[in-house]
DNA sequence: ATTGGCACTTAAATTATAAGAGTGCTAAAA
DNA sequence: TTTTAGCACTCTTATAATTTAAGTGCCAAT
């Protein structure tokens, strides 16, 4: 049965006021800082249709309204209108995010300046690395059949990975061989290099690279993530003792969370699978004991690629169902733009 | 005033007792576990007396007592009787902690299993890269004045250093630099190679060596600690929920040291420079936030030096007050230990 | 010096009562 | 037909009164 219009505001006012106080919404509430002027009766009814509808729930008799789990979805899919943010907070992000930095204090950045402006706890994944271009590539000779590649990215970001070769091949092979590979490689993404190496290797069938194809091999385990302690960046996580709504175990096990990342990586990659900004209320947020709690994210650095479209990464906040969608699905997406257009350059 | 040879013992069942249960600990209860066989009113009398040296306090009348931060750290100091460790949990310890691996998975078992068997929160600083022989190093050109630095180290950690030559360099003149450079420095503790580059630099002062002198400025900065994020490992953060005397204003600020390190380094440092395992008890252990709190920590990794005794760094745990120090000191003593061990290979 | 005994104190648990908030329903008004 | 005023009803919260239980301090007896 859907809403009538009149329920569809009803509901949108009930979780705005409850947004900012945390506490049931009664009929009186709603006379006051209600859009439409009805009286306290009015509200009642439609109240209780919205309760029928399983939008809102009663904690007791005589306290109020609260938003339900699905009433929040509702509210978060159909009817908040989101802020226009206002050159203050614009501002805000700005100067915290700047570009000309280590992608890593940048990034740190983010998830502050998160966390700082939508009193929950903010993250972001680091860019993945077969996305940027390789604007250098070495090759180290450790002991026994290791190399270490020294990477450097068009953004001045250094990375190693560590690939195994035969003992075999002599230094002097490798060095030869990487020359060669390094023309190659260099000014393509990771992703690409692999192609171009491949096609190489048609080419030149006859004199044989051993070296190329174990690069070859080895550039498969080059796009894999980084581990997941760097890959994500967490800030702000005690913003969440605010919430009284949010208990000890609650927290316990939200902070159990962002201990291991683990679930959080898999969450923040769904992110990257949609468009634009997405948010997940409740049960859609899959965390291990984040239930109760709702995640609002965006990909960010989104390109075109020979094989599609792609995104470096992505960025988003965890907090309590009572957040402020309207604020926050704001600042995310600002955000989101923001490091997109820094990482760019 | 000293305390009696009964007042000590009673004092020990005292912490003992309520370490256990972490309810105030009455007359009664002495009876029934303390190791004097005395009557109630005889452990009123003795309590009396150490409640008036201020060791314990009473909640209000009809509480019993509980240790008071000095009774806390008079018993750590002069009371505890430290356990000689099982063979089960010995074997838990070496089970986890293996060698053979990058340092990072180390550290981070390390912290995993004092989190796990003290029910703290374990703590482990990064092994100071200074420390470290230097097995390999290489130069890379980056755009700009920008070198790059590949360190290889004795134990197979691989560090990237930042540093800053003068553009006019060819790189050629860096290549070749760089190739006597590796000779002088390999082999060497960072610190070390400081000093043999500077005798290098008196010998050859005629041909004057600008890379030389600008290396030499550089490995100043080398030895510096690294950012403060990979420097310290930290574990089991939310085993503190468990404590109920822990309340969510407590857990708020711990949590956000936890989020900062920055105060947790600095604290570790300390430890680094006392010997064998260290007690911090309540005040102590000055980690905003962590009032109410103890710390146990130790270091490891010691060894001679041409200077002086060295550490590596020092592992430790934090928690309530009321902690099990009997067990919890042997644990990060056997574990300080076992990891010195694994790292001296 | 130690201990049994007892009066005393106080928090915690229990019960009773009142106050306050919000609802649902009905009948009247618009 | 829709809206609203009015009112009885429910249930939480606050307050106070009462009881219970734990533990103490002190004194007199051992």
């Amino acid at each position: 049965m859907a809403l009538t219009e009149r329920a569809r505001t009803v509901l949108q006012d009930i979780v705005d006021i409850h947004t900012e106080t945390g506490l049931p919404v009664g009929s009186k509430a709603l006379v006051e800082r209600s859009k439409l002027g009805l009286s306290s009766a009015s509200y009642r009814n439609v109240m209780s249709t919205l309760e029928e509808n399983g939008y809102l729930i009663s904690p007791h008799t005589s306290a109020g309204r609260v938003p339900t789990e699905s009433g929040y979805r509702f509210y978060a899919q159909n009817l908040v209108e989101v802020d226009t943010l206002s050159d203050e907070i614009k501002k805000m992000i700005e100067t915290k995010v700047q570009g000309g930095r280590p992608v890593k204090d940048i990034l740190n950045d983010v998830s502050d300046i998160l966390s700082e402006l939508t009193n929950c706890t903010g993250m972001v994944t680091a860019p993945r690395l077969d996305m940027s271009k390789l604007k250098q590539v070495e090759f180290l000779r450790l002991e026994g059949d290791k190399v270490l590649a020294v990477i450097v990215t068009g953004d001045g970001e250094i990375e190693n990975r560590m690939i195994t070769v035969p003992a075999s091949l002599s230094v002097d092979d490798l060095n030869k061989s990487s020359q060669h590979l390094r023309d190659v490689v260099e000014g393509r993404t990771l992703g690409d290099a692999r192609v171009a190496m491949m096609q190489e290797l048609m080419e030149h069938k006859n004199r044989v690279d051993n070296l190329m194809t174990d690069m070859m091999d080895a550039a498969e385990t080059w796009a894999e993530p980084k581990d997941t302690d760097t890959a994500l960046v967490v800030a702000g996580t005690n913003n969440l003792f605010q919430y009284p709504e949010l208990v000890r175990d609650q927290l316990k096990s939200l902070f159990k969370a962002f201990e291991e990342k683990r679930m959080l990586m898999a969450l923040m990659n769904k992110v990257q699978e949609g468009k634009g900004v997405q948010v997940y209320v409740g049960a859609d947020c899959p965390v291990d004991g984040a239930s109760g709690c709702s995640m609002i994210g965006a990909s960010y650095g989104e390109h075109e690629d020979e094989t599609g479209k792609k995104v470096l990464g992505t960025i988003g906040v965890i907090g309590p169902m009572r957040m402020d969608y309207k604020k926050t699905i704001q600042v995310v997406n600002y955000t989101g733009k923001l490091l997109s257009k820094l990482l760019a350059k």
